[in-house]
DNA sequence: TGTCCGATTGGT
DNA sequence: CCAATCGGACAG
């Protein structure tokens, strides 16, 4: 494992830190040991004008707080009564942005990971927002936490060349309007632990 | 206080 | 395609 992401790293626009989010080691350590995994997949959600966002409109609640404050901490929110999403705050306090964490491949603590999420295939270990939050302990009770700290941390770990980055649509915001289609799904090409194919893609490299 | 619903998942 | 399951956002 390579160096733990700075404060610096996050304190940048969420379309820019999502695609560099990619190959970083998500890790998280905890009683029962270390579990961590390669980020394989990412979303950004950018703030205020973002319909898509939960930060729409600016205004903060009980639950969005955390992407209000400064970059580099933990925004973890539940969805549908029964899963966690984890989100890294990104851009300068007050911007509030975030990159969602959306698939992960397994790394370290495979059998801890099986423990948590009941299944044994490594591709479904953290193959989705929800998953990887139970693969790695990850729920609200962690929102707000310094990813620059000892629990929940990112930090360097494989490159990949902009021909191995595609982008999409994200994955279930057709509730938004104005950026519904906006391109800020980032993956690897072809990677099993991507959550799920979408219909639309592109290599990321044949777009700039 | 009451109602509505989702940045998901797993099983038909 | 559909149900599970509940905290929070928002209307009143």
């Amino acid at each position: 494992m390579g160096p733990v992401l700075g404060r610096d790293f996050y304190a940048r626009d969420a379309v820019e830190a999502a695609p560099l989010l990619l190959g970083k080691l998500l890790c998280r350590r905890t009683e029962e040991g270390l579990a961590a995994g390669m980020i394989v997949e990412t979303e950004a959600y950018r703030g205020p004008l973002d319909d898509a966002a939960h930060s729409f409109g600016g205004r903060p609640t009980e639950r969005t707080r955390v992407m209000f404050g400064p970059p580099g901490h933990a925004y973890v929110f539940s969805i549908y009564g029964m899963h966690s999403c984890l989100n890294a705050v990104t851009g300068g306090e007050g911007q509030p942005q975030a990159v969602l964490i959306r698939a992960l491949e397994p790394v370290e603590g495979l059998s801890l990971m099986a423990a948590r999420r009941g299944v044994q295939d490594p591709r479904q270990l953290c193959s989705g927002p929800g998953k990887l939050c139970q693969a790695l302990g990850v729920t609200r009770a962690q929102n707000g936490l310094d990813l620059t700290g000892e629990e929940l941390f990112l930090a360097e770990y494989r490159l990949f060349s902009p021909d191995a980055v595609c982008v999409s649509p994200r994955v279930n915001v057709d509730y938004a309007v104005e950026y519904r289609d906006r391109l800020w799904r980032f993956f690897l090409k072809d990677h099993p632990c991507v959550s799920r194919v979408p219909r639309r893609y592109a290599a990321r490299g044949t777009l700039e």
